[in-house]
DNA sequence: ACTTGTGAAGCATTTCACAGCC
DNA sequence: GGCTGTGAAATGCTTCACAAGT
């Protein structure tokens, strides 16, 4: 499965979403291109990874083809997560709003730091991260989120993976080394700020030209 | 330039900068493959889109690769960057540690809420949306960064647009449309997450097939 | 007439293989 | 012997073109 149409089904997620919120039955590929800005044929060939769900001459059912892409990428089912780091972006992480209704439940959040463990963040109480592989035996989380400085992320990575978490989302500027068979995503707000910068050099050097 | 090229320039520069601490002179690009997992031949390939920077039989010399990419990048300046949305994650990346060794800046943050303008937000001062394209004359910030809600993202790259900023960063899980001379790149977490749903999924297929 | 699904073509990126240099 | 830079081959993804369905 081609992983550039799995990023796509995320934004294919959400525009259903949306079109059934507005009561819309029916959508062609060339309305969600219109939404989404992403070619009709890359939607269909996207969709036809997972089978046939669109009708010829009208387009596909808004209801079905979102409950479909949703048990596809196992959306209808809790998905529970822990965080390991409490620092700002932990907390921010905890306290965002974007989780709410959606199949994502931050269960537990964790830090190595004596002066934060034992403290309330939000709902949760930050745990010694050393417990992390003994509490996720009851905290049962699949995903685990790291959020901690460089220099910390393969330990915080370790822990994760000792307490059987399948998936990983690293937020820390890091390789990590996992066993292949765990995800990893990586988000790296510096590593984006760096590549806009780049593309910002083109409008300069049109300037300098002059 | 081919974008993932560009996406691993900044692995690369991350690396260099470590081996430069460490005081380390010359680095092969098969040292370089062993603590970044990216292959030897796609390092060369991609540093030779920019000049000839090795010496055959000997590698490449890390302050000086260092310093080359540090300019194409432009990361040499001050990047000065202004951020909409004061909510968590507005609040979270204005206190990011991640920003201090770097040449990025936050000199604003913006918001269209009454009740948070004018209160103190870290070192700075929140201030209202409406006046971003007055103040910016000021500030001088090249980058925007949308901290909104999806509802509101299209709005606050309108703002930033209107204020002069040459790229976007958008944390806001929608599309948004901007002149195609600015630059946007998308940071969701709740897509990342919703992919990493997916990875999960083959483990438990696993678990179910026996 | 309108729209899907898909093989084939086209394009982009990665990997290979090796000539040339230290 | 070790390493870079790079054409050429291989792979992977996107776009095209159109047959088939409504």
């Amino acid at each position: 499965m081609p992983e550039p149409t799995l990023a796509r089904l995320s934004h294919y997620l959400r525009c259903l979403r949306q079109l059934a919120a507005e009561g819309v039955q029916t959508v062609s590929s060339a309305a969600m291109e219109a939404r989404l800005s992403i070619p009709s044929t890359q939607i269909r060939k996207d969709l036809s990874h997972f089978g046939e769900f669109g009708r010829p001459g009208i387009g596909y059912d808004v209801q079905h083809l979102l409950e479909h892409l949703t048990e596809i990428m196992r959306l209808d089912r809790e998905q529970r997560a822990v965080i390991v780091g409490a620092g700002n972006l932990g907390s921010a992480l905890l306290g965002y709003g974007g989780f709410v209704n959606s199949p994502f439940r931050i269960v537990g959040i964790f830090d190595n730091n004596f002066s934060k463990i034992g403290r309330p963040l939000w709902n949760l109480e930050i745990q010694d991260v050393h417990r992390l592989p003994e509490l996720n035996k009851e905290l049962g989380a699949d995903i685990g989120i790291v959020a901690v400085p460089a220099a910390a992320a393969q330990e915080a990575a370790d822990m994760l993976v000792e307490a059987g978490v399948r998936a990983i989302l690293n937020f820390a500027p890091a390789v990590i080394n996992v066993p292949k068979d765990i995800a990893v995503r990586d988000v790296d707000v510096t590593r984006e700020m760096e590549i806009l910068s780049f593309h910002i050099k083109r409008a300069d050097d049109a300037e300098e030209a002059e």
